[in-house]
DNA sequence: CATGCTGAGTTCACTTGACGAACCGACCAC
DNA sequence: GTGGTCGGTTCGTCAAGTGAACTCAGCATG
């Protein structure tokens, strides 16, 4: 039972979870990358509270995941709208894990959402696990876990 | 704009981060993937308090994503452990996307806490997004979302 | 039999976090 | 100045997480 030997100290997944887990954070993200930049659309589409979305915001900015920035409307003072940086957006597999796994338990009757499309060929977009002789894997079974680094 | 015309009172992130999104929900599941099967183990190595975990046992339970199963130890009394379905083992990607991130973004100096191996051929597991046409997607911003179903 | 031990909880007082409605301040248009 | 909008902040209430203490079943020991 070498597995219950590894170190969870360190864990990376409680890492991030500790960075993007709390309450309505996830969902700040996925409709950031569905194109949602301003302040009044993310708490008109999520109607989270009005100080729990600053607060998740503001924690975003910290951690470098989305960035402030200023915009102007014609007519409008100006603003601060928040987008994705290259940290925030490589949060994408997970956002697609969350969904991938929603959209075969919870969907009724495969009636999907949404679904992910390839730009260039249209065609479906899934997360696999792969491997770095290029096999792909099937399931969680295929994977063994080695204490890394030191 | 037409991404902000999604439908998003269905979205399997959302539907998911509901059954699963809970504090230590995924910090369960992660023991559940490195072999812990047992009440005491998890209280032991995540350190959350002991009715938060029976809660969250509990509602992986009924949410079909552990079972509970009896065991009998030598000259012990019969006692419960809890072990992943095959709706939980599909949870798995979502814990590597979590896991891959933070090993990218909080690991100090490239000391990543485990790695995964192919259990065939040992060469390092990762996760990729692919089309069904073969293609693998560099980003997020190769992916197009069309609203599904209807 | 009485006693103690262990695993798997439950109870409880306390602190933290989420909720929703109201309020605020900058800026623009009229 | 009056009104409107955006992006907040404040506040009272309510839900959730925390940690320590307590419970209970059943086995083992003397």
């Amino acid at each position: 039972m070498s597995e219950l030997l590894l170190d969870r100290s360190r864990c990376s997944v409680a890492g991030t979870l500790a960075v993007v887990g709390e309450k309505w954070s996830l969902l700040v993200l996925r409709e950031a990358f569905l194109g949602v930049r301003r302040f009044a659309d993310f708490h008109r589409i999520l109607g989270a509270p009005r100080a729990v979305l600053t607060d998740r915001l503001a924690r975003l900015v910290a951690e470098g995941i989305l960035r402030r920035v200023p915009y102007q409307d014609d007519g409008e003072r100006q603003r601060h709208e928040y987008r994705l940086t290259r940290k925030g957006v490589d949060l994408y597999p997970t956002l697609v894990a969350l969904m991938e796994w929603g959209d075969r338990y919870l969907a009724e009757d495969g009636d999907v959402p949404m679904e992910l499309r390839h730009r260039d060929c249209g065609a479906p977009v899934h997360l696999t696990l792969t491997c770095e002789a290029g096999h792909t894997l099937d399931s969680a079974r295929d994977v063994r876990p080695v204490s890394g680094g030191s």
